[in-house]
DNA sequence: CGGTTACTTTGATGGTTATCAATATATCAA
DNA sequence: TTGATATATTGATAACCATCAAAGTAACCG
């Protein structure tokens, strides 16, 4: 500390102590998942889709990608927690993960 | 479309439109600002210090990485309009920009 | 079995980024 | 003006990432 004190309080409620170095570790793959635009589309898409999920193949052509690229993607928000996959068939479908963005929710509120 | 339709109907409450490609890339810039770990933390700090503001020069320490380096990630946080910058003399305080995240928040919860 | 469809993985490429050392700029103090 | 301090910028490097084409895997249907 150089430069003096902060006596003003904060006008928001915060947690009591500070974010620390294993937390924000934790919420990175979060934000970085949601930090593409194609990424931010596919999970508003999956999203919508509800309870029973959006089959992977209808999520290619609006997004405007080839299929390995929105593959990959998918694959991300997987690996972030932010999707479930299920397979049938042939085929993938994909739904939101249950209280999948509470922890970055509560970096806003808390 | 090839594999059929989804009937149920969806448990959480979302706007009309799909997020179309200029909402997804107007968010991508504040979701790529949070997503490091060092930015997350200096936005943390940052918050915390309330309304006045903390100065640049207490920030170095606790994240221990180079002046530069801080230098650098608050620059992203300010052009992503996280933060704002005020400069005293040869020091610089940074706060919170007011609503900073309420278009990531909403998001979420729309 | 062979063919078709849905999806994943691999490999390559161009672009972005986190980091630091070194340098530059700006302000204050003597 | 000279020196010290705070911050920003530059330049370099290593790591990461979005994308596609091509090839691989897996399930269904004859």
């Amino acid at each position: 500390m150089y430069c003096g004190t902060v006596t003003q309080q904060r006008t928001v409620p915060l947690s009591r102590r500070p974010l620390s170095e294993a937390g924000a570790d934790s919420l990175v793959p979060i934000f970085a998942a949601f930090a593409d635009p194609v990424r931010l589309r596919l999970f508003d898409l999956v999203r919508r889709a509800g309870g029973d999920g959006i089959c992977s193949c209808d999520l290619v052509e609006p997004l405007d990608r080839s299929q390995p690229t929105i593959s990959h993607h998918l694959k991300v928000l997987r690996e972030a927690g932010l999707v479930e996959s299920r397979k049938e068939g042939t085929w993938v479908w994909y739904s939101v993960t249950p209280g999948a963005t509470e922890a970055v929710q509560s970096f806003f509120t808390k």
